[in-house]
DNA sequence: TAACATGCATACTGGTCGGTATGTTTATTA
DNA sequence: TAATAAACATACCGACCAGTATGCATGTTA
């Protein structure tokens, strides 16, 4: 090592982390596999995180919490039309997928299955990642239902619940069937019940 | 070690077995903790499964997919009106939860999300699963629309598919939020979206 | 009852795991 | 430039893992 670049070090481990969690979950991710596909020593991944917990928390934090409000929560705040908006996005999350990554689904959800019932700190962190992207939702049908966008007799809890977790339940079917047509499929009925909240 | 059953046996490792992979994950899920809770010796659990890998498969196949069939499958095939055995379905789902097993979500979806890109024997096995769970109700929906009690209009194949999406989808965010009103708002949106499928 | 297979028990193996002790190299700062 | 801290490297540790070798107890059958 000549060059040191500690951000540069701290980051290669989080993104490696981040595949390797992605690849074979948080509790069978493997250290050795990590450093191994850094070229980072394991003394040097260790001067970054103090455990293989808080290197997952900081997974979550840094990349995993980033990613969700860039593709579902930023498009939404600049929005006067949610339902468009929801609609735009779910296209656009199809539209992302290929038979070579739908096998991946959600990073979100995958943690949340895998490590909710066993820790606290990754599930109140997920939770909480969740709670920014339903909270959004409902905000943006509230407010859609002032500026006559969204139909006033709705429950906009209830449907922000439901929209996050029919896109959940969709890109899991999907993942397990490896097949973005299954992706498509399941999200359609999702796409005609949004298109039943427009007023 | 007097009275030998070897039935008996085998069933309690597959249900400690079971536990243990819903509690920890197939990979995290250890043989050390399975035979101190049976108090079933090694060489014995080694003599009814030739591997952890295959006793796995054996949890899916005659203890997993069997519950889904009792829960999810023979209430829809023993009904004239699809709509009606879907609402009161989920009802029941929603009963059988509590703020202490809600935090377990569902044993299928836990292991898809898991397995299914590790290791193509379980894929395929709860492939078949959510298969067997979504042509189902394609083919009583159909049915439906035959005897009057089901709208023509529908896309019966992709409601379906969003139907099951959503069940599972609903489960998982209530898992990870570890309450029974998740589950019950989320499932909310999914009932008035069956509503709409009546004729 | 003798022979054999099934069912079960114990002790052990090689390998991987996360984590640490200890040292060296590079960068910062006084 | 000397002192100090940050960044990285290597070798090792005990714990746990799935799996196995071996032997004994129980049940079945000839």
């Amino acid at each position: 090592m000549v060059n040191r670049d500690p951000d540069k070090t701290r980051l290669a481990l989080l993104n490696a982390a981040f595949d390797e969690i992605n690849q074979h979950g948080f509790q069978a991710a493997s250290l050795a596999r990590i450093i191994k596909e850094t070229k980072v020593s394991k003394g040097a991944l260790y001067h970054h995180f103090p455990s293989k917990l808080e290197m997952g928390y900081a997974v979550v934090d840094e990349l995993i919490l980033e990613s969700v409000k860039e593709m579902w929560i930023t498009p939404l705040k600049n929005t006067d039309n949610i339902i468009d908006a929801l609609l735009l996005q779910i296209d656009s999350a199809i539209g992302k997928r290929n038979e070579k990554n739908i096998c991946f689904g959600c990073p979100v959800n995958n943690l949340a299955q895998e490590m909710s019932p066993i820790d606290e700190g990754f599930r109140e962190r997920i939770n909480s990642i969740f709670d920014l992207w339903r909270t959004t939702i409902d905000e943006k049908l509230k407010e859609g239902q002032k500026n006559g966008t969204v139909k006033e007799t709705i429950n906009t809890e209830a449907s922000a619940y439901f929209i996050v977790a029919a896109i959940e339940g969709a890109t899991s079917l999907a993942k397990n069937a490896k097949s973005v047509d299954v992706l498509r499929t399941s999200l359609q009925g999702l796409k005609e019940h949004i298109e039943t909240l427009r007023k």
